[in-house]
DNA sequence: CTGGCTCGGGTTTTT
DNA sequence: CCCGAGCCAG
């Protein structure tokens, strides 16, 4: 480690660099040695970011600047913390002196409930307080809608949820609304029905994710003592990704930094991709006027594309307005030009890049280094569709997570209920699953008591046993169920948690309820229950599972197998894959339709730094298409290419098009198939029958938040399995049960249960 | 409580 | 067109 004196000053590498400078250029090292002051790091894609920002917190450390424990190191996501956390350790040589304590490294979610578990009670919590998701968030806004007696329907609580989010993004409590921002639901409702959901969570003694910042920004503000404390112990604070914070993430960054300012953030402006949720790139513009002196840093090397694929990014993106301004660079070689490939319709997209895979496979490629980028997720369908078709093996990024999947969110309503007596949602999740005769009318009666003293569900439970208001057998049934818990809660002292989890899905039934079932989901519903368990093992206790369930667990993409990958591009920022099909270029599918009809120019320019960020993921092959049909909500529409693809420079890219170049493709495919509709018409396989049997959520044995095809590879010649034949009973993992109808090599004719005919190749089906 | 119906709505998604 | 939510009937 080295000493303080010894602290390498110069830009440029020397034999005596420790080993984190090792391989940095010079803005990388000036950005690592720049430690006081402000400073912004503008770091364009694959520039080398994470490497410049973890250098930076181990060269903090290792010139003992600062202990870990003084330094706060925030990010958005929890792949970015954890990614940091790995390479600080490897780069520091194993985990850091206990002493000395770790840095605070975390999400801003995670930093702020760390925080607000010690103050807690400054801001009318106790210190377990649970944290709501999404899901729970909705249903309490939903009786709440229902208590206030507003038209559900013309107001939804997703409506509502969403008002609340943009307020708390802002930093704004109820107090703060005023009659104009009120009016935005149900004819100015919308204060109160805040002010009345916020009172609701404070009772029961819970949190939503946009609280963990708020309510420690409120304190921030009001509480000298608490402010002075963190101000004095983050000498040093690191923001990644800056252009993706939202006013109340601003705002509670500005308060930390006021006294020490050491602040460093580091982001691209031309990567900002999230404004539709909060995030307000102009923090990343207005960060020199905000921290007066502030040094700039410019990392503008790309070790990522190639110099066409550079060239197509940058030219789009210098369509865009109001830019703090980067050129990236390369030295890499020239390598192929970016494709751009037009097709007739949607179906001809998906054929085309599937055989554009295949030649990349005969040629030796990989299927892990492909991608497929689409706008918006159900564009993903086509691709699945045929990819089925053709036996190539590909996953699909997105959907369900781990902890959104029913079975484990009623096992966490049983913990929850343990480990917080005041839950009502999740008493009320569970009060009844599995079924004990617990209806309607009796959780009503419950509730009616509980609102009338105050209280919460359990002690309303406890309480209506000793009248006669319940029928006998529900009577019976609940005092089962509060015998249950409180023995639960005793147990919760004594045994080690994992073990109590355990007991308590067998104890409420849940798991038998669970076998008794005996269907293929249920038996992946299991086995996601004996992860859960298995996970709680690496915790001390039962609150800090719940916290790292709640913010942190999400189920890494295994990538494992050879697979293409097909994801939406927001997924995809941050990745990189040698070769990358960005499909769906035509306007109104991008641009969206909303951003072209909504939003004006800045919706357009987020859409262009999607485009940038989607360019800017390939590594070699960058290929672009467009088709000229696309059937959108049932109706066959014609489109024209994305004003994007025109914005591509000339230079840097091939045309294939048979609709902005030469007219042959066009004329070719027009020829050949009549028209638009002739799939239809001719019932090649789309027409009513074409049951789309599922789609990823309904696939709860999933071991993770990725579907995955069976089958590995993609079969050569044409030799069938032998242990298929016809009137077997097969499974298929997206269409689920079938018999066998006809073999034809080794592509199968399947009547399947739900999703009728359908043929398959033989890799992707098992015995049922 | 399940199933079948109608109706409305339909980017992007993390925590 | 496809999905989910809500409603009513059995």
């Amino acid at each position: 480690m080295q000493s303080p004196d010894q602290a390498p000053d110069a830009r440029t590498p020397s034999p005596h660099d420790p080993p984190y400078l090792r391989g940095l250029n010079p803005p990388q090292r000036e950005a690592v040695l720049t430690t006081e002051g402000p400073l912004l790091v503008l770091a364009g894609a694959g520039t080398g970011k994470t490497a410049a920002l973890t250098a930076r917190l181990a060269h903090l450390i290792a010139t003992r600047r600062a202990y870990p424990s003084e330094i706060l190191a925030v990010t958005f996501t929890n792949k970015a913390a954890r990614e940091m956390k790995e390479r600080v350790g490897r780069m520091m040589g194993g985990p850091q002196g206990s002493a000395e304590g770790l840095p605070w490294l975390g999400t801003f979610h995670a930093i702020g409930a760390k925080m607000l578990r010690r103050h807690a009670e400054l801001v009318g919590l106790q210190s377990n307080f649970t944290i709501l998701d999404t899901d729970d968030q909705l249903r309490l806004l939903k009786q709440l809608i229902q208590a206030a007696d507003i038209d559900e329907k013309r107001w939804s609580a997703r409506q509502l949820g969403g008002l609340i989010d943009r307020w708390k993004n802002k930093g704004l409590v109820p107090h703060d609304i005023d009659a104009g921002e009120s009016e935005a639901f149900a004819n100015g409702k919308g204060q109160q029905l805040y002010a009345a959901y916020q009172a609701r969570l404070l009772a029961l003694n819970a949190c939503d994710f946009g609280d963990l910042l708020l309510h420690m920004l409120t304190l921030l503000k009001t509480d000298r003592e608490v402010l002075a404390h963190y101000q004095q112990r983050f000498r040093y604070i690191m923001v990644d990704e800056y252009q993706d914070t939202n006013s109340s993430q601003y705002l509670w960054l500005r308060l930390l930094a006021q006294e020490r300012k050491n602040i460093c953030c580091v982001g691209d402006d031309d990567q900002s991709i999230y404004s539709w949720r909060g995030a307000q790139v102009e923090n990343i513009l207005k960060f020199e006027k905000d921290f007066p002196g502030a040094k700039i840093v410019k990392l503008e090397q790309n070790y990522r594309s190639t110099p066409h694929i550079l060239a197509a990014a940058s030219g789009v993106i210098a369509e865009n307005g109001g830019r703090l301004g980067k050129t990236l660079w390369t030295d890499e070689a020239d390598g192929e030009k970016v494709r751009i490939i037009g097709v007739w319709d949607g179906p001809e997209e998906a054929r085309r890049v599937g055989e554009e895979i295949e030649n990349h496979q005969r040629s030796g490629g990989t299927l892990d280094d492909v991608a497929i980028l689409v706008r918006a997720q159900h564009q993903t369908r086509e691709f699945e569709d045929r990819f089925i078709q053709i036996g190539m093996p590909y996953r699909i990024v997105g959907g369900f997570r781990f902890y959104e999947r029913a079975e484990i969110r009623d096992a966490l309503a049983y913990l929850r209920l343990v480990n917080q007596p005041a839950d009502d949602l999740a008493f009320e999740r569970i009060v009844n699953v599995p079924k004990r005769g617990l209806g309607d009318k009796a959780v009503e009666k419950l509730h009616r008591l509980a609102r009338a003293d105050r209280t919460p569900l359990t002690l309303a439970a406890a309480r209506i046993l000793d009248t006669d208001e319940l029928t006998p057998q529900a009577r019976r049934a609940l005092g089962n169920f509060v015998g249950d818990l409180a023995r639960w809660r005793d147990m919760a002292g004594q045994l080690p948690h994992p073990e109590l989890a355990r007991q308590i899905l067998d104890e409420s039934g849940y798991t038998a309820a669970l076998q008794a079932e005996r269907s293929t989901e249920a038996a992946g519903r299991l086995e996601n229950l004996t992860e859960l368990v298995r996970a709680m093992e690496e915790y001390e206790t039962l609150g800090a599972f719940l916290e790292h369930v709640s913010l942190v667990m999400d189920n890494e993409a295994q990538a494992e197998a050879r697979k293409v990958t097909i994801m939406t591009i927001h997924a995809a920022k941050g990745l990189e894959y040698d070769t990358v099909f960005l499909v769906g270029w035509e306007e109104g599918i991008f641009p969206s339709q909303r951003a072209l009809d909504e939003g004006g120019i800045a919706s357009l320019e987020e859409e262009r730094r999607l485009a940038y960020v989607a360019i800017t993921r390939a590594r070699r092959r960058c290929i672009i298409l467009h088709a000229a049909n696309r059937r959108i909500y049932g109706q066959w529409t014609s489109s024209i290419p994305s004003r994007f693809v025109g914005e591509l420079p000339k230079a840097h890219v091939d045309e294939e098009s048979s609709l902005t170049g030469g007219a042959s493709l066009w004329r070719a495919n027009w020829s050949e198939r009549d028209d638009p509709f002739a799939d239809v018409a001719r019932g090649s396989g789309r027409g009513p029958g074409w049951a789309r049997a599922a789609t990823a959520g309904q696939f709860v044995s999933e071991p993770a938040r990725i579907v995955e095809a069976r089958g590995s590879a993609v079969s050569i010649g044409n030799k069938g399995r032998s242990d298929i034949a016809l009137g077997l009973r097969v499974f298929h993992q997206k269409f689920g049960y079938g018999i066998v109808a006809e073999i034809e090599g080794n592509k199968l004719e399947i009547d399947f249960e739900t999703a009728g005919r359908k043929r398959v190749m033989d890799t992707f089906v098992s015995l049922g």
